[in-house]
RNA sequence: GCUCCCUUAGCUCAAUUGGCAGAGCAACUGACUCUUAAUCAGUAGGUUGUUGGUUCGAUUCCAACAGGGAGCACCA
């Protein structure tokens, strides 16, 4: 069977299961008659499933069919029962984890009859919903765990408790089905808090198998692909991306309590700009014109300070054109916000409150764990001059440039032609970036590495920016915004110099520059990477654990 | 783009120098009304990522390809 006739049995089944052939809408009720309903239904399902050709997995394998199968049979049972293998809207359920706070409300009352000890328990009326994701039945007896956004709970469900029909249902369910139940909050024998099931709804069918149910996925590939599975089933993958949720919210909140205005810049450009990364390309058809995705955001928020949205910050995608890394994804998260009237040492202020209003978010101490070690967060964080760290942790005077050029050497560096900066740049990274545990503000950068900051009015060789680094990583970079119109035009220049002029024009962004010439007021600019800061916060050690779905390739034929 | 490592049942993992491909979970059948990784008995489930090569014989050795991972490069 091709996959073309498959899709059309795909595509009847569902057609059955929404208005059975032969009926018009107005000759079916499908609250009042279902009887009828379910009648048509089950004749024609058996129609298809009796037979022994079972288009839908003809082509897989036999493990598979057995798995399916099975659980399609069941999924028949419920049609025969009346029962939508599918579900209807449940309403009143309580979240998991607010029943469980219910415990308190259990009384229990112990009896000795016969020299036996008895408790018995009384509790709250409650109605949960959730995923059934362990199941142990033993014999008219069948205990299940729930789970639901907010937690688990044990289900207590007996053929004699539930009544006939409920336990029919019951004999109908897998791991990994969703069921809403109505039952008497209680504990066990052994003391388990358990809902004690007096009805049973079936909600949601499940036609493939969980993963293993102690280890779950395991496998990165899969985790990736089928983060569904993830969420699902694994330990701790929900509540981290619940957290990432968290902070996005808490750096929202934090932001506008400052009084900043969130916009939502254009994601299409016509000039990458803001930063020095390749871009990804597009193209417009109507307009006939070639578009690249933005690499940043600072540009367009720049000019919106022009315009008078004195403090102003965008929080969203930027798209990178380069190599995938632990740290690094094609498309990732960032925060970019400028403050009018503000300088770096106001975004480094900025920088610490908007940490710590994301650690309270998610109720996380000051010390958290990173893999084996522990960051400490508490505030303030360290401020340490570039220069100094660079005597520190390479042992040379960052003033002299034969010991630059000597220790650049030593780190078989290219040395040729470079400005003395660039080199004092490379030892940096080289050697004292991985030092830098932090959190700890590195501030003073030499003015020749940073075209886009203001330099200090009394040392114009030192620009005023800082980077903020954790774990050696560099998770936020702000300056003194540059607003000089005139030497931000010459900068650019030099930027593109040794492009061909063809490229030069078309990268020239004359219409910033023209902004700035009508008055950028001086202002400090903070840039955030989400993605690590999310990972440092959730003891995440690669990025694609705290992106739901981080880019892959084509699925393995 | 480069280097190294990984890919075995739906999931998690074994398989001795190259000699019949195995287990747990999940599934199916049966027993079981207080289990909690439920237990017990039985059944079924495989083109060892793909394609070639070496060999009497390949999960095992070699090559290419696909996917994944780590590192490098790229990334003010």
């Amino acid at each position: 069977m091709t996959a073309d006739q498959r899709q059309e049995v795909a595509g009847e089944i569902n057609d059955l299961l929404r208005l059975p052939e032969g009926l018009k809408p107005d000759e079916v009720c499908l609250f009042g008659e279902s009887e009828k309903f379910a009648d048509v239904l089950a004749e024609n399902l058996t129609k298809l499933l009796s037979a022994n050709d079972r288009p839908w997995i003809e082509d897989e394998s036999a493990a598979v069919h057995a798995i399916e199968a099975a659980r399609r049979q069941k999924m028949e049972k419920l049609i025969s029962m009346g029962i939508d293998p599918w579900g209807q809207r449940f309403d009143n359920q309580q979240a998991i984890g607010d029943v469980r706070a219910l415990e308190s409300e259990i009384t229990s009352e112990t009896t000795t009859a016969n020299g036996k000890e008895q408790t018995v328990y009384h509790g709250p009326k409650v109605r949960v919903a959730g995923r059934i994701v362990l199941s142990r039945p033993t014999g008219k007896l069948i205990f299940i765990n729930l789970v639901d956004r907010t937690g688990t709970i044990q289900l207590f469900l007996g053929q004699a408790q539930v009544g006939e029909r409920n336990w029919e249902v019951a004999q109908c369910l897998d791991l990994g089905d969703i069921i809403g139940v109505d039952g008497e909050l209680k504990k066990t024998k052994t003391g388990e808090l358990t809902i004690f099931v007096e009805e049973l709804h079936f909600l949601t069918k499940t036609l493939e198998a969980p993963p293993e149910k102690h280890k779950g996925l395991t496998d990165p590939e899969l985790r990736q692909r089928m983060r569904y599975l993830d969420l699902a089933y694994g330990e701790g993958v929900l509540e981290r991306f619940v957290n990432r949720t968290k902070i996005v919210r808490s750096i929202r909140d934090t932001l506008c309590e400052e009084g900043y205005f969130e916009i939502e810049g254009p994601t299409l450009h016509t000039i990458a700009g803001g930063a020095a990364a390749r871009p990804f390309e597009t193209f417009h058809n109507a307009l006939g014109m070639p578009l690249v995705m933005r690499i940043a955001l600072e540009l367009h928020l720049k000019r919106l300070l022009v315009g008078g949205m004195e403090r102003v910050f965008e929080l969203g995608r930027v798209y990178r054109n380069e190599g995938i890394s632990p740290r690094h994804n094609p498309e990732f998260t960032m925060l970019e916000c400028y403050q009018a009237f503000g300088n770096y040492e106001t975004m480094m202020d900025l920088t610490e409150k908007v940490i710590i209003n994301a650690l309270d978010a998610i109720g996380s101490p000051y010390k958290v764990p990173f893999g084996e070690k522990e960051i400490d967060f508490t505030p303030p964080f360290q401020r340490r001059a570039y220069r100094d760290l660079l005597a520190e942790h390479a042992g040379i005077d960052p003033a002299s440039e034969t010991e630059v050029i000597a220790c650049a050497k030593k780190l078989k560096l290219e040395t040729e032609g470079k400005h003395p900066d660039v080199l004092r740049n490379e030892i940096f990274e080289e050697m004292v970036e991985d030092k830098l545990v932090g959190p700890i503000f590195v501030i003073d950068y030499p003015a020749s590495i940073c075209p886009l900051t203001k330099r200090k009015t009394d040392q114009p060789e030192i620009a005023e920016r800082f980077e903020l680094f954790i774990q050696g990583m560099e998770l936020a970079n702000a300056y003194t915004e540059l607003n000089d119109p005139d030497l931000q035009e010459q900068l650019f220049r030099t930027q593109l110099e040794g492009m061909s002029e063809e490229d030069s024009m078309a990268r020239m962004d004359t219409d910033f520059v023209r902004a700035l010439r009508n008055g950028m007021p001086p202002a400090g600019g903070l840039g955030i990477g989400i993605d690590r800061l999310v990972m440092l916060l959730t003891n995440s050690a690669t990025i694609r654990e705290i992106i739901l779905f981080p880019l892959l390739r084509h699925e393995a034929t």
